[in-house]
RNA sequence: CGGGGCGUAGCUCAGUAUGGUUAGAGUACCUGGUUUGGGACCAGGGGGUCGAAGGUUCGAGUCCUUUCGCCCCGACCA
């Protein structure tokens, strides 16, 4: 690519309001534009980001034989009055209707959808386990999206269902999946902690949450310092019944937890600090597969209701949590996994012939070896840094 | 959904208290020139239904009413 053919609007302020730092740079880096609120654009830097962590995704997801697939956006609500979820998720369901006055909605998550297209096809305890997964939009109309990409309503997510005959191959999955994502995040180059949490509405036994430690993220953790336990915040006072019920969730209590709580694991110091939430899995066991009707027959013949498992990952928010871990007073600095472009070819000097000529031959070279680099070319001074800084 | 704030040039914002010629700045953009290692300088230029509708007035960006949008705090959600 050259600059002289790129589309990236670099802005040298801030949009109106714009607080988090991956909010601010995206935007000044020409990634994302607003459309409304909690809509966004991605122009072509903010695509090519995308693309590169849904490409690590695949890889790993294909190492485990996840298999990926594309539901239709537009649902019919008739599955939601199934599930019981079309009261459940409220004005968050974005409902439209077509010419013909039937009603649909916007998918907000799939599991619906995903076991709609697996029941009555899997029957038998041979064809299992199945791990399906799309890589979508999903539209949830929150009550207030802020935060630029980081809690829109609109939003990038890659979300997977497995089906299971037994609990013990539901454990298996979980932790298959678990590993999967730990090696995703690690690869995009991100610093992070996989924390015990709350299954909340989505229902099931239990979930984990993968968090990238940050401190602007929403959510607070309670970490140990020597092994690998965490826990948000919410389910950690949860599970410790000595505390008063009356003071749950206070600062004060938070700040008490920091000197003298150890670790239930490994009886090591437990600290706090602040995550975003990029991944969650939950165990969900008949959750849905039980009102939807997907069974399956075992090997006696006898009919039983799936167990399943769900993985979701925010794509579009890992884009912002890149950018909220790594970031300084220029703006964006990505990980080797997330940039743009690995070179920035940069002519100081377009008049000046040798220079321009050694610049565009490197840029023909890096090309012809398939390194993804873009020229900097324009007629301009110094300060086109600006797209990287 | 409760509380608060803001809508004026592509963008960031002055101007509104106390209504009064032709509505401003910076930046961005176009033209010419000077520049060329850290968002340059000079000169010229284009760009506005002042969010929308209604009202008061001789006269509204400014006052009144309604409405839409966006942002922040909280609740909610994950």
């Amino acid at each position: 690519m050259r600059f002289t053919r790129l589309y990236a609007p670099t802005t040298k302020e801030a949009p109106q309001g714009a607080v988090l730092a991956s909010h601010i740079y995206l935007s000044r880096a020409g990634c994302i534009a607003q459309v409304a609120s909690g809509l966004y654009n991605y122009l072509p830097l903010g695509k090519r980001v995308l693309k590169k962590i849904e490409t690590i995704i695949n890889e790993e997801m294909a190492k485990v034989y996840a298999q990926e697939v594309e539901l239709s956006f537009v649902t019919p609500i008739e599955l939601w009055e199934e599930s019981g979820r079309a009261d459940k998720f409220g004005k968050e369901l974005l409902r439209v209707k077509d010419r013909k006055d039937n009603s649909f909605v916007l998918g907000p998550t799939h599991e619906e959808m995903m076991v709609n297209i697996v029941r009555k096809k899997v029957t038998s305890y041979k064809q299992l386990p199945l791990n399906l997964y799309q890589m979508k939009i999903k539209f949830r109309d929150e009550a207030r999206p802020r935060f630029g990409v980081m809690r829109g309503r609109e939003f990038l997510m890659k979300d997977a269902y497995s089906f299971h005959a037994s609990e013990e191959d539901l454990d298996r999955e979980f932790n298959t999946m678990e590993v999967a994502y730990k090696t995703i995040l690690t690869r995009l180059g991100l610093d992070f902690r996989v924390v015990e949490a709350d299954s909340g509405a989505i229902g099931g036994s239990g979930s984990k949450e993968l968090m990238v430690i940050a401190d602007s993220g929403e959510d607070t953790l309670a970490v140990c310092d020597s092994c690998e336990y965490g826990a948000n915040i919410e389910v950690y006072m949860n599970l410790d019944d000595e505390n008063d019920e009356a003071e749950v969730v206070e600062y004060t209590d938070i700040k008490e937890l920091k000197g003298d709580d150890n670790c239930p694991q490994c009886s090591g110091k437990l600290s706090l600090t602040k995550g975003i939430e990029v991944g969650h899995i939950f165990k969900l066991g008949t959750t849905y597969s039980k009102p939807l009707g997907c069974t399956y027959l075992d090997e006696n013949g006898k009919s039983q209701d799936m167990i399943m498992g769900t993985y979701g990952m925010g794509v579009s928010r890992i884009m912002a949590a890149v950018i909220e871990q790594h970031n300084d007073e220029k703006g964006c600095i990505w990980t080797d996994a997330t940039t743009p472009y690995k070179v920035n070819i940069l002519i100081s000097n377009i008049k000046d012939e040798a220079q321009l000529a050694y610049g565009e031959n490197l840029y023909k070279e890096l090309n012809a070896k398939g390194i993804e680099v873009i020229i900097d070319d324009r007629k301009e001074r110094f300060g086109f840094k600006m797209k990287d800084a």
